[in-house]
DNA sequence: ATATCAATATCGATTTCCGATATTGATTGT
DNA sequence: ACAATCAATATCGGAAATCGATATTGATAT
């Protein structure tokens, strides 16, 4: 469970996510993360139902947007209190 | 640069930090890292310019101590704005 | 000398990540 | 109807990071 988890799943509980859309907003923050690392990673967390997947037609491409699960969210609610615990040491 | 590392930064500033030391205190903070992790990382940060060691004679055992460089705090403040960047975005 | 002990170092195996390329699939133009 | 288009998603071989079990180090005590 990285950074990039934790961010998934935050903005996930906010509202539907779409893979180009969460690349773009970890690039904006300065992460770069490759395609090849977040697709595989969408599709575990979905395995490990952490995630739900919606297929969904937009300007004639399918796009698939994904929502926080319960589990989720319990989880999430764990790691950012770990992240927390570990932040407030460096800060 | 991973939080390992901004972690190691910020405890070399405060304080001469050793390895076993420092796995301990990731560990305090739900964070096993292996030696064979942390060893190659201090020695890749010392090359870097990042930490200074100093070897020193502890109960009749040779420990090596890293300060944090001025290059390394550098980098320490620019890895801490970030990492706050991130944070904010899922606290 | 050699046994001891914590700390440090090593290295082959595993896991994770990269990034260039391929695939998908509804729409549009002809 | 069919090919071209385009953004989004998927793939996969190579590279890099990490693991963890084991080896090494070196001053001290016996």
């Amino acid at each position: 469970m990285g950074f990039i988890h934790i961010h998934i799943l935050h903005h996930a509980k906010e509202e539907a996510i779409y893979g180009s859309w969460m690349l773009e907003e970890l690039r904006e923050h300065g992460y770069d993360i490759s395609p090849g690392t977040l697709y595989p990673i969408l599709h575990h967390m979905e395995v490990d139902g952490l995630l739900d997947k919606e297929e969904k037609n937009v300007n004639g491409k399918i796009r698939k947007y994904y929502r926080i699960t319960t589990q989720g969210e319990t989880i999430l609610e764990e790691a950012r209190t770990k992240a927390y615990e570990l932040f407030k040491e460096i800060k």
